[in-house]
DNA sequence: ACCTGTTTAAAACATACGTTTAGAATAGGG
DNA sequence: CCCTATTCTAAACGTATGTTTTAAACAGGT
């Protein structure tokens, strides 16, 4: 009869998180209801129950955040495009793309909240074949479209066709560092230490502007 | 007694290519032996007869033709660290950048061998937890290591760990690219149109020159 | 032909999987 | 308190999984 029980953790939000956490780290075939179930505390039965199938969870898990991040993207649009209007002039590429990165970077790097396993689940998403995989992009895809209309402004010269080329390079650059952060020790032969995040961000939006 | 028959597609061989393409669509775990076994036409057991375990597969798929690809990306080194002495000048990031990515790019846009379809199993290995990943990535470290030094040569201002993550960069951009590349046109509300490689291979190294 | 090592075949094994079912426990409104 | 809808539990179902076993087929050398 109640609309929702909405106090702190429930069985249907510890299932959340739980899974959320491991397909994060492992392939969605890899990652059996029964281990989800279990680290959750819960009947086997609680997933099917709660989100009809296997495939259920993992949609409501990416639907669960997804526009959150988004929205914050847009925001430091919108904000970077008035503080430009406010000085006359135009919004810089550095804006652009540090609206579009410093969100997957700042909850990525952010250990209190679960915001950074949801970005490595989000990073690992892109892999899966899950079926409907093209549609839960759509929504990101959406998103960057908004961006191009500001690139094509601060560079004429380019087609739409490069700027979706570059945009998706960025999109490369930062899936790669969210997926392999944790063994950048290793891919770098032990050269590289751990940095603050906004250290790292800026590294990437750098190395994007400048390739850009 | 004799050490092997190697004439064309034995059954092991038609196991490697069959598989080889399985992992390269999928992940480890959603890729069943008998999808292998059965779309190879050899027999189930034919798979742990060969190569012990599914693991001992995955594997045996890597190694195949790991060195070949990195032994193109040394070899195009040496011939444009030779070009450039024989001309007195140094190696060009250019020259260092597709050597890098010229290989992998050639080879996922070669439609004709099967090197493509390995590619694809290898951008999409990064991600595998298969226990010893770790080991199988090193062979591209060590690769990676070797280019250090000419970077640093080129940008003597840059710390070996500034040369590593702008190195980690230019994986992202082509792991991307490579996991991507059939999507592109989805991801960029169909602006962009199927190129020739050269082309993409363009694309990329301009993008991770001007980041670098 | 015989022997020897290699390869293929069919069947079975034990376990893990996602899902379903039927019923008990729980809670809140009347 | 009773009633009803929701949540949770335990057990079972049918199937798919990786691997093992046993033996047959095959090949090449002597």
């Amino acid at each position: 009869m109640k609309p929702k029980k909405n106090t702190g953790q429930n069985a249907r939000d510890r299932i959340l998180d739980v899974s959320e956490e491991l397909f994060a780290n492992g392939s969605f075939a890899s990652v059996s209801v029964r281990a989800v179930t279990s680290k959750a505390a819960v009947n086997l039965s609680a997933v099917n129950y709660y989100f009809g199938s296997k495939q259920g969870l993992f949609q409501a898990v990416y639907v669960r955040r997804a526009t959150l991040m988004n929205h914050e993207r847009l925001r430091l649009l919108h904000e970077a495009d008035e503080a430009a209007q406010a000085q006359g002039r135009d919004v810089t590429l550095r804006d652009l793309i540090s609206a579009m990165l410093t969100p997957p970077i700042y909850w990525l790097c952010d250990e209190d909240k679960g915001f950074s396993v949801y970005i490595r689940f989000l990073a690992r998403s892109y892999l899966e074949e899950a079926s409907d995989m093209d549609n839960v992009l759509r929504q990101e895809v959406d998103v960057f479209a908004r961006f191009v209309p500001y690139f094509q402004n601060i560079k004429p010269e380019l087609s739409e066709e490069d700027v979706y080329w570059r945009i998706h390079f960025i999109m490369g650059v930062m899936h790669h560092t969210i997926n392999h952060l944790h063994r950048i020790s290793l891919l770098s032969h032990k050269a590289c230490k751990k940095e603050p995040w906004e250290t790292t961000r800026d590294r990437l939006v750098a190395f994007c502007c400048e390739g850009f």
